[in-house]
DNA sequence: AATGAATGAGAATTCATTCAT
DNA sequence: AATGAATGAATTCTCATTCAT
């Protein structure tokens, strides 16, 4: 608890209109001027919190890209009778806590600096494992076929988790739901 | 076919250096400076040619990233007996002829200027297409069912797309062959 | 004597970063956060008890470099009988109390603040005289060539002043007591 | 041979502006934009030519102190006549060519960058060997007493490479003709 | 077509200094 | 006395772009 009022804020503000510019923008092109003027503080105090300019997105990947640990894993019971729902239902409960601008500035910036990079690693490998253990409670005749299962799991972990970057590089969108029965019936039985 | 000699040999030299830097950095940390030491040419060379900067990263992606025309098209007889043989054909046959690099520079660029995401655009609707066709002709049966095929080629126009920035943001690669049996399994009888 | 407590502590340890890294990097490539951050102490409290940047200067300057009263002169019997013995304890009794970080600011420093050059003045005033004192009364004989005793003197004196600046300028060392010898041998008879 | 005139004057402009303000107010304190305003070229021109800032200092250094090769060495004749106007010959042609302003840059910023020392170092050793060479020559008697001959050569070089700087420092010329006689008198017969 | 000096707007960053608490 | 957030002017440096030759 910062207590402080105006000095925290300040550097909310920051952020927050960093984390608006860099995924408009991308970072190369967000001049750290524009961020102080779009936070209404003086050009020093973005230098006073974050140093060098990448700090600032490193504070975001840091602060604001969240892995959540799992909750109560789905139980057989849960998802015997409907496989497809138990990865519809992994689609809604998504352990990233991030805005979607946090995402794709993830995405976009994986390239300019390493932390940025292993956090996204780090994120997939979270999805692709949740993934994989729901594929294997939903649908136990599958696991005669690991590397089926596999192919299954690492698709449906891309499109969940770059559903809306594929949608605005392609302009088109890809419905996990819809994958996620796909996916379902191609184990099933 | 142009008259080369220097001139052309320059303008060739230009786009490759820029290829390579805009694909490892980024446009926007790449200087045109750069692009003229990379290439041996002078610095004014570069305008010459290109006028603005931008126009570097337009003629790459127009002279560069060149979406075929179909070949002929798989026959009934070739996919019925292979459905997911046939996918897998499309995926060795993926209608862009355009370098990793390209592929890269494509994907990340799409915001920087609209030619590149028009582009980008243009190509996965062509993908698309063609994958919804192949999907059509091998698995008749799925007919009924419009939506589950139109999940199924956009999942597959995703992952043969983006196969390679998903394995590089990701750290991990998904098999477009997998997938293609995926779908087929599922979509079939 | 000053109440010390906290307060002195703090200001003795402020001087004591600006000495070292005055000395080591230059008055102008040492910013006051610099001074603060390796004095322990925040920010602000540098600018408590130095308003300006260049108090730190001048209070080193006025504080830290003493110019000792002469003690007992040397007698005339003192030095009859070695003329050049009586350059050398002049040499090991400089007149000057100021640690060597301290002799490099004033030197290097010289330009920055009139307090400065005026302290470095005085000093060499100082010290000349001294060294003409003891020569006339070493050498008396010399007496008759004012200019050559006068040559004499300010040799001595650059020597004896500056052999730590000149040795790092240098990497050359001029040892004061074989100059003394010098110009001994040079005066006499 | 330049032949474009005023692009080499532009060059020789900034070296100028940089020499006048550095020996003035010393490396740090001179911000590029002056040196610039006062070369009355643009900003981004010094830039140009001296990508840092510290390539001004070491251009300044490598190309406007010459240490000369020694011309005829005196002669035993031209010196067994003369041993204090041998020296006081070798004051006048001191193999440095660099103009007051460089030796005050050399002396000041001898911290600020390695070439600088480097090069100061240099030239000292240059002068001392020629002053050796002299005293060897001017006055064989001496050879005999190797330390007291050594102490007067690097006693020698100090007052004459250092005399504008001890002259500027102390507020006191010390006549470098003046030691050379005192150093004649010390070490003949 | 070829060249590289010239230009100036704007970028990141530094820093002395102020001030409210 | 102590603190560190806040401020903005100044600094070094970058860079796309122009232009004379």
């Amino acid at each position: 608890m910062r207590g402080r009022g105006r000095g925290g804020d300040a550097r909310t503000r920051i952020l927050d209109a960093a984390e608006e510019l860099f995924a408009a923008d991308g970072y190369e092109a967000t001049s750290t001027a524009r961020v102080a003027r779009r936070a209404g503080v003086p050009k020093g105090l973005v230098f006073h919190y974050f140093p060098q300019k990448i700090d600032l997105l490193v504070a975001l990947v840091e602060e604001r890209t969240h892995i959540e640990e799992p909750g109560a894993a789905p139980t057989a019971e849960d998802t015997a009778r409907d496989p497809a729902g138990a990865l519809a239902r992994l689609a809604r409960r998504l352990p990233l806590r991030a805005s979607p601008a946090m995402r794709r500035i993830l995405f976009r910036e994986a390239d300019t600096h390493r932390s940025v990079r292993d956090r996204l690693h780090a994120l997939n490998r979270a999805v692709l494992h949740r993934a994989r253990a729901a594929l294997e409670i939903a649908l136990p005749g599958a696991r005669g076929d690991a590397a089926r299962l596999e192919a299954a799991a690492a698709t449906f972990t891309a499109v969940l988790l770059y559903q809306e970057n594929l949608a605005h590089l392609t302009g088109h969108h890809v419905d996990p739901e819809a994958v996620a029965e796909l996916i379902a019936r191609s184990l099933g039985t």
